[in-house]
RNA sequence: GGUGGGGUGGCAGAGCGGUUGAAUGCGCAGGUUUCGAAAACCUGUAUGGCAGAAAUGCUAUCGCGAGUUCAAAUCUCGCCCCCACCGCCA
């Protein structure tokens, strides 16, 4: 969300942001939305400052007369300016953040820039199996049983595929508590003003699962209860930046997608996530390193890994409403041959902390609004897609990833006879 | 799910229709005092909005929403949350 008060200051700048993001607004209307809304402000104000200079002592008759018109007028302007406020709070709700001047301007994907490669990917002197051919011959998951049970790109992990997801998710938690993160286990039902807290709504409304008729939703990423933690809070500065890892099991309705990746588990509709958010001061320059740190957390666990990587610099089409500086990891999946998304790092600017009233104290007393990013941490089962891909063997077998050998306490899948 | 109690500022805790944005205490910040500190004393100490260059003024907010009234923290209704006990339960 932004204010008004930058709204109505940076009129060019938020249309060609809007523009770039592929994003249709109507700031004129905000504009003479926010004039109508001023102005009406102003006449209630009189009336109530009025009204409230005859409430301190018993009035007489002509006073109470008085009273009885005002009590009629204000409701006339009270009204007006409630329904200007909705109309207006809808419309600045799809205004979408205002990128940095650095991130290059593209219309989708193919905008984005690689920034940064790490690893050689292996070469195979035999012929390279899916994750999916590889987890079937190996018996680590079933998917027509998880599409029976479950649904739609439902799965079960079994044998040593639901070992290795438990350990990889606990070897990234550890890793990042040592680095001094809070470590976070948090909830997968929100609140609906969580999502539209940290602008997952109102873009997207038809990617979450909505449970009954509750104001309950299953969330798609623990960004959403984490960043929703101090919601409505003033933090000191002191207490800044407050880094947290944490867990949650994540749930994607993958509207609009049907046709997209539906083999295997690259891109199913449960999976569980460990996630870095990070809420710090109102400063881009500060942001920037912390950013830079979340990235640098993410790629070291692919170091650790030892799978290759690269760094997108993500344009303007592709990086979502709420951003203003983006990065994405792709990691190196053999059987499709390139790179495959498997974390996404956001800095947030104040535009989820104002939509979630998140502040700080500054050493002058002054309050503003934090500023919030997010980084992926890993995510599973997908991270298994590349380790099982990467890791399998001329005989159809699989080797653990050295960091993960203890953790699972084997130090290979072997092939089935 | 049932019964009872409760939600007021950073915390504790008054107020229960009319200068109450809110007593008092604690905490916190600044000052006086001191060689320094403690103590004591003095001053200050919520958030949003509108106007203004600013000083400042006005306005709203006592869990949330609606209502009664000339006037609501105070009365009425609905909702949410918290606490205690009972039941059920991974």
């Amino acid at each position: 969300m932004l204010s008004l008060d930058f709204i109505r200051a940076n009129k060019e700048k938020i249309i060609a942001a809007a523009k770039n993001k592929n994003r249709k607004i109507d700031i004129d209307k905000i504009l003479l939305l926010d004039d109508e809304r001023r102005e009406l402000i102003q006449k209630i104000q009189v009336l109530r400052e009025e009204r409230n200079k005859t409430s301190h002592g018993r009035p007489d008759e002509k006073t109470i007369q008085r009273g009885k018109e005002i009590k009629e007028e204000l409701k006339k302007f009270e009204e007006s300016l409630s329904s200007i406020l909705i109309e207006l709070d809808t419309l600045v709700s799809f205004v979408p953040n205002v990128p940095l001047d650095e991130v290059p301007i593209g219309k989708d994907e193919s905008g984005n820039v690689e920034v940064k490669k790490w690893g050689e990917p292996k070469k195979f002197d035999f012929e390279v199996k899916s994750h999916l051919d590889l987890g079937l011959s190996l018996d680590l998951f079933d998917l027509e049983r998880g599409s029976k049970v479950s649904g739609f790109r439902g799965y079960f992990l079994k044998n040593q595929a639901a070992q290795l997801q438990f350990a990889i998710l606990f070897y990234v938690f550890q890793k990042l508590v040592a680095k001094g993160y809070v470590p976070m286990i948090a909830p997968s039902i929100v609140k609906g003003f969580t999502l539209f807290g940290t602008a997952q709504f109102p873009w997207g409304e038809q990617e979450v699962y909505k449970l009954n008729d509750e104001d309950a939703y299953l969330s798609g990423t623990a960004e959403v209860p984490i960043t929703s933690y101090y919601s409505g809070e003033i933090l000191n500065e002191k207490d800044l930046p407050k880094k947290f890892v944490a867990f949650s099991p994540c749930f994607r309705r993958e509207a609009g997608s049907y046709g997209k990746d539906v083999k295997g588990l690259y891109r199913v509709h449960e999976f569980w996530k460990v996630e870095q958010v990070i809420i710090a001061k109102n400063d881009i320059k500060e942001s920037k390193k912390l950013h830079e740190e979340l990235q640098r957390n993410t790629e070291e666990i692919m170091e650790d890994l030892k799978i290759p990587y690269r760094r997108l610099l993500m344009c303007t089409g592709d990086m979502g409403e709420p951003q203003v500086y983006k990065y994405d990891t792709e990691i190196w999946m053999p059987y499709r041959n390139g790179y495959g998304e498997i974390a996404s790092n956001s800095i947030m600017g104040d535009f989820q902390t104002r939509r979630l009233k998140i502040k700080y104290r500054k050493k002058d007393g002054t309050t503003e609004y934090c500023y919030s990013l997010n980084d992926t941490a890993i995510p599973s089962p997908r991270i298994l897609i590349a380790i099982l891909e990467n890791y399998q063997q001329k005989d159809g077998g699989i080797k653990i990833p050295e960091v993960l050998k203890s953790l699972v306490g084997f130090k290979e899948i072997k092939a089935l006879a």
